[in-house]
DNA sequence: TCCCTTTATTGATAATTGTCACATTCCATT
DNA sequence: AATGGAATGTGACAATTATCAATAAAGGGA
């Protein structure tokens, strides 16, 4: 399990086997049952999760009282409602498992430690962090500029192994629009 | 013109004197005029400024040709593109002055040298991050949960010093909708 | 396999938003 | 104060999207 990640942390992050042997003795295994929560609205966020296995989303409860995805995450993907990791306050999100999956687990406490002691690590998550911003700069540009099926079509384009594992209607909700939407748009492409 | 922004980095940081004469001598006082850019399409974003004075949009052009505003700066804000700031690559954004205004302007290298040199400053500066990456994820939040005209009040809300400033044009651009949608959303709402 | 729940599709209709054309208002400059 | 350009407002209509209701399809236990 936790070798699924040292690979990545090679690739990613070119960490030597030192520094790996540093994260393995940090990090935690855990495995979260399909539809079962590992965040919710109310709890503090404070761990960092790096999916090993499986499948997540992260929502928001609206006005409305409906579910709208915030994102999604699949292997090799890292979960967390960073905003009441990095602030400490309780979170608005809630983080389910879609599939039993499976984690490699840091408290917040650790996560800390490892950036303060390991650069290379640190040098990682700084550049993955950075484009997590540039990704959500571009859905926000997205958002605000581009029609509903070109937003479904880049989706697709996006994330191909992430479209036909995960519920339309969580698509759809991430897209900011509704089902029927989302169905409808599909029919349209389909006919093309 | 920098004790406007001593006083911010006081405030905020609770910077010491030594450390404000250490920023004093790395910054640089820049104005700019109105209706000129300080980033454009293509160019690397190799600065973040302070506004000290004036207001600042930052916008992107969509495959429509349209801008579409992607944040607004006042006194008080930071500007920058910063998704091309931290990667180094061309932005594709611009970044125009709204009223002649002025800055506080740092390079990158100068800008590293103070987070690296000055803890206080860094910690403010990660504070800041926090809350601008919390604000993007809000924002997302916004534009697949709430409509238009949510949005709209809520912006007013949340930025009482700015929506009687720039034109209404802008705003919708920012909240991904057209002037004319904006203007009859303005029209509803007098009524109440 | 069958049944039940969840998910997806579809149709009809309403509400929202966009587009285009034009009028009006607001400002900055002379 | 006059003028021209930018910004905003408005009306008519089209396109998009939401809502509601019902059906169909898919998937997961017992």
């Amino acid at each position: 399990m936790f070798e699924f990640f040292a690979q990545y942390l090679v690739e990613k992050g070119e960490l030597t086997q030192i520094e790996l042997e540093l994260i393995r003795q940090a990090a935690v295994s855990k495995k979260v049952r399909k539809n079962h929560y590992l965040l919710e609205e109310g709890k503090v966020s404070n761990f960092i999760g790096f999916v090993a296995n499986g499948c997540f989303r992260l929502f928001r409860k609206g006005e409305d009282g409906q579910e709208y995805t915030m994102k999604f995450a699949i292997e090799n993907w890292w979960i967390s409602d960073f905003t009441s990791f990095m602030s400490g306050e309780p979170s608005n999100c809630y983080i389910e498992a879609l599939e039993n999956s499976e984690l490699i687990w840091f408290s917040r406490e650790i996560w800390d430690h490892l950036l303060a002691t390991i650069p290379n690590f640190k040098r990682m998550i700084d550049s993955l962090t950075a484009k997590n911003f540039e990704a959500n700069q571009n859905r926000i540009f997205s958002n605000i500029s581009e029609p509903a099926e070109v937003r479904y079509d880049n989706f697709v384009n996006k994330y191909p192994t992430l479209y036909n594992r995960i519920p339309l209607y969580m698509i759809a909700s991430f897209l900011g629009i509704t089902r029927e939407t989302l169905s409808r748009i599909r029919k349209q492409a389909a006919k093309k």
